[in-house]
DNA sequence: TTGACATATATAGATTGCCGATATATAATT
DNA sequence: AATTATATATCGGCAATCTATATATGTCAA
């Protein structure tokens, strides 16, 4: 099933982020990570991305380098910064409080869904 | 706290459609019912809410007819047909399905979180 | 070896969803 | 009488995303 693109809107920053709080990535590696941890449920598209990761380092968020691929090839990597570390945080509860509102209305306006808490 | 607005894109509309799922309701009373459901999460505008029903009938998803109240007021009740009803259960899919590989990587890559079981 | 495909980054243009502003009109409150 | 709340409607604009396009290199098969 492929989602409504709509849908993605506001996240995908938040996504991007959390991906480089594991490690370091390189643009199309976050494309294919992204689609593969969520069964390509995301398709990123790199028109997407790469105006996102400018933007990012433009606010300070992230900081690339670029670096050599075993075949030669130069990847433009981007790392996590402390400020970048503080926004991850701030969208991950935004996003909490965002999709408990959407469950507790869509689950039938009953009580509280904590499913931010599952392990 | 207030919600980053471009969280709320694609589902806004699903929201409308499982409000009425419960009764017919009239525009201004969706927005407070959204309101007081989300403790304030959502703070639907006039100016969103309008257009979108709109679409909804022109695409067959709800009917509408006027009303008179208590007040004399005259109020557009919108009531969801088969047709709304469809579409609801597959934008309640969707939202399961985007919301789930959110929550996958957020949460670490780990197990699925089947959220919208909770009751 | 050459052509096709995957990798890798970048930007411009178009679309879409939502909001702010504005307009109109009536009921309730002060 | 003036203000606020109720109630619906539309236009203009912004922001997020996609499509399309551009460029360049590595890999693989014909």
């Amino acid at each position: 099933m492929s989602i409504d693109k709509s849908l993605l809107a506001g996240s995908t920053t938040t996504l991007i982020l959390k991906l480089l709080e594991e490690k370091d990535m390189y643009g199309y590696q976050m494309i294919e990570t992204l689609a593969q941890k969520s069964d390509d449920t995301f398709n990123l598209k790199a028109g997407t991305l790469y105006p996102i990761l400018h933007n990012l380092e433009n606010n300070g968020a992230v900081e690339s380098y670029e670096e050599e691929a075993d075949n030669g090839r130069i990847r433009k990597y981007y790392h996590l910064t402390s400020k970048g570390k503080k926004l991850l945080q701030e969208k991950h509860q935004e996003w909490i409080t965002y999709s408990s509102a959407v469950n507790r209305i869509l689950n039938g306006g009953g009580k509280l869904c904590s499913n931010h808490l599952m392990k």
